[in-house]
DNA sequence: GCCGCAAGCGTAATAACATAACATATCGTT
DNA sequence: AACGATATGTTATGTTATTACGCTTGCGGC
C-alpha cells in the first residue's frame, strides 16, 4: 500500500538527485547550494538544477519560497496539491513549516472574484520565530 | 490638510527620486529599472537604489515584491501600515492591486499562536490575470 | 526497422539581482 | 568645535537565473 513518503518512481536521474537533497536537509536550499551538494554525482551546471526543479515544483514535489530564492521539498508527500499553501519559516533556524487553510483560500477567492480577477496562483509566506527558538532565546 | 497623496518631507534626494520614479511607473519596477531612469539624474550605482528601497519600505511607502523583485509605490499614501497586505500581480499587463484582509490575518495569527510562531512579517502574492486582461483576451 | 517528434541533458556564456567594504559628506546635538 | 548618527559615492564582488545551442534518448506511427 501507498503511503505519505513514497517517492514517485517516474522521475529523471537528475531530478532524482535534487529532491533527495531537498528531503535530505533541515531547511531550504538555493539551487546553487544543491549544485554544489551535488557535484560529486556529476552535476556541473546551474541549469541543471533549475530545470530538475521546476518539474519538481510543477508536479508538486517541492515548493519554491520566493522570499529566501530558495527551496523544500514538499513537506506532505501525499499532497501534491494546486492549492494555497502558506509557509512559516523561522529566521532562526531556518525550518518551515507548511499548511494549507481553506479559510483563506476561500476569502481569497471571494476577493478575486469580486474583482474579476482570475487567480492563478498564490504565494504566502510568514517570516517569524518558531516556538523552539522563542523558547531557547528567553 | 493632509490628504492621502502627500509626500513625505524628509525624504533625502535620493530617496525622493525613487519613490517618484515608483509613483510615476505603471507597474512594478526592479531596482535596475530605477536605476536606468535615474541615470540622468546624477544615480550610477545600484547601492544607491537599494538603499533608498531599504527605507521606503521600512516606513511602508513603497513595497517589495518577492515573486517579482521588484518594488511599487504603496498605493494608498496615508495607510503605510504595518500589518498584511495581498497584491494581486496581473501576469499580462504588470498592473498591481493591493490590498488588506482583516479576515485572512487574524486567520493566519490563529495558526501562528496555536504553533507558537511570532510572525514578524508576511507576504502575500496572488498571480492571474486582471479583469480588463480577461475582457480584452475574450 | 526507421523516421520524426518530444522531452531530457550538457555546456558555455551571460543576464539580472543584491551586497561588502571603504572612504567621504552632511547634519543635529552637546 | 567635536561627536555621533545617518546618508552618500564608488569599486568590486557575490548570488541567483536564463539564453542559446547542440546532442541524446525514448516512443509512437508507418
Amino acid at each position: 500500500m501507498a503511503h505519505s513518503h513514497d517517492i514517485p518512481t517516474d522521475l529523471t536521474r537528475n531530478q532524482e538527485l535534487v529532491l533527495g537533497t531537498l528531503t535530505a536537509s533541515m531547511g531550504p536550499l538555493s539551487a546553487y547550494d544543491i549544485l554544489d551538494k551535488l557535484r560529486g554525482d556529476g552535476l556541473r551546471a546551474p541549469l541543471q538544477v533549475y530545470r530538475a526543479l521546476d518539474k519538481l515544483v510543477d508536479r508538486g514535489l517541492a515548493h519554491r519560497l520566493e522570499s529566501l530564492n530558495a527551496f523544500v521539498a514538499c513537506a506532505d508527500m501525499h499532497c501534491h496539491r494546486k492549492g494555497l499553501i502558506a509557509f512559516a519559516i523561522c529566521e532562526s533556524c531556518g525550518k518551515v513549516d507548511e499548511f494549507a487553510d481553506e479559510v483563506i483560500e476561500e476569502r481569497l477567492g471571494s476577493w478575486a472574484r469580486t474583482g474579476g480577477f482570475k487567480v492563478e496562483r498564490t504565494t504566502m509566506e510568514i517570516r517569524g520565530r518558531c516556538a523552539d527558538c522563542l523558547k531557547k532565546a528567553a
